[in-house]
DNA sequence: ACTTATATGTTAACATCATTAACATATAAA
DNA sequence: TTTATATGTTAATGATGTTAACATATAAGT
């Protein structure tokens, strides 16, 4: 008799977890409720995860490439430096606000210990990757001075946190884009603000 | 007989709380586990405050209060808006580093709802108005057009962005400062960045 | 084909948590 | 002194993550 469910119970509880984590954040997802969706005790999970935590990764796991995959896209789409990190801002931004309990769950609390889950931290690891080289790529001179270098990498990090910090705040309600303006432009508009301008 | 705690139980309750949330973060924070190191019963706690996120709450604000009276203090010691907008953000990130627990907390998903605590939001608003007066005030002026206004006040957001940004990252150690620089001279470059600027 | 090992499943239990109900007593107010 | 309020207790409820002990299906080895 094959009661069994074969390979696919692994894959039914990612789904469910993804569909809980998409409708109510990672507070709504518990191990009991994944496996009464998934029609099976409440012990079968630990057959198939390390636990809760081996699940939040899976799911991190997944999160990270998607989040990778769309910047690698977005990054490839155009040739000028500056135009690149815009678009990467925005992407990054948009992937915060298209996906908001995932982009939580990679940069969030309860993202497992990245040195417990070393396909976890393989996967953040690739995304910043991806984020670094597509912003300091036209840089990448080979008669770089290291001061050069060090600007280069320091841009990346201002355009990172720039658009991080605008994805949070967007995310978490504390920044409220005006309803006259498109939702896009609103964002570049942040992005490209100059601090070091005089102001008026 | 005098067994109760009179007035202190609540402040005691509060203390630990802090204690706790300093060195373990909301995750190691119990209701049952304060009640034990306060010395009473684990239901007691339920009449001093509003369950778990009644102690959140009130911790919350203490922090907000803290956060505010920092960036008011930085924000009157400078004179020129550019100087002051840079400290600002230094302050910003420098209270983040110095109290990750509690930005954690107050920017975090375990804030309990602003609209369930009405204090709580009040705090909320009033550190964000000192922040937000701070970085418009000197394009406050009477014969502002509404273009200009709207110019001071995405460059509030920038501003503040930017910084939420790179104290964000910087507590979850997705960014490694330099160990051969001075931190607060590479927070004040990633602020200052200008990404408009051409590179090399 | 028979035996054995591994993968997958189950039920039951444990410890912990937040919360509430029912009850008790200390302090303050009338 | 009586009463009301504030503060405390114990016990219970229902949920959670996790593990142990046990059972059976599939795969592997001979």
């Amino acid at each position: 008799m094959s009661n069994y469910h074969h390979g696919d119970v692994r894959n039914t509880l990612l789904q469910q977890a993804e569909t809980i984590l998409h409708q109510e954040g990672p507070g709504g997802l518990t191990l009991r409720r994944l496996a009464r969706l998934t029609g099976i005790s409440e012990a079968a999970p630990y057959r198939h995860f390390d636990g809760k935590d081996g699940i939040l990764a899976a799911v991190a796991i997944a999160a990270f490439d998607r989040f990778a995959d769309r910047l690698q896209q977005v990054a490839s789409q155009h040739a000028d430096h500056r135009d690149r990190v815009m678009a990467l801002g925005a992407a990054y931004v948009g992937f915060a606000l298209d996906h908001p309990q995932h982009f939580r769950l990679i940069f969030g609390r309860e993202r497992p210990p990245l040195d417990q889950y070393p396909d976890l931290r393989e996967a953040a690891d690739n995304a910043f990757d991806v984020l670094q080289r597509a912003v300091t790529a036209i840089d990448r001179r080979a008669d770089m001075t290291l001061t050069e270098a060090a600007t280069a990498y320091n841009r990346a990090l201002a355009a990172w946190s720039r658009a991080h910090g605008i994805a949070t705040l967007l995310i978490d309600g504390m920044i409220v884009p005006p309803a006259d303006q498109d939702i896009e432009a609103f964002i570049l508009g942040l992005l490209s603000e100059d601090l070091t301008a005089p102001s008026a």
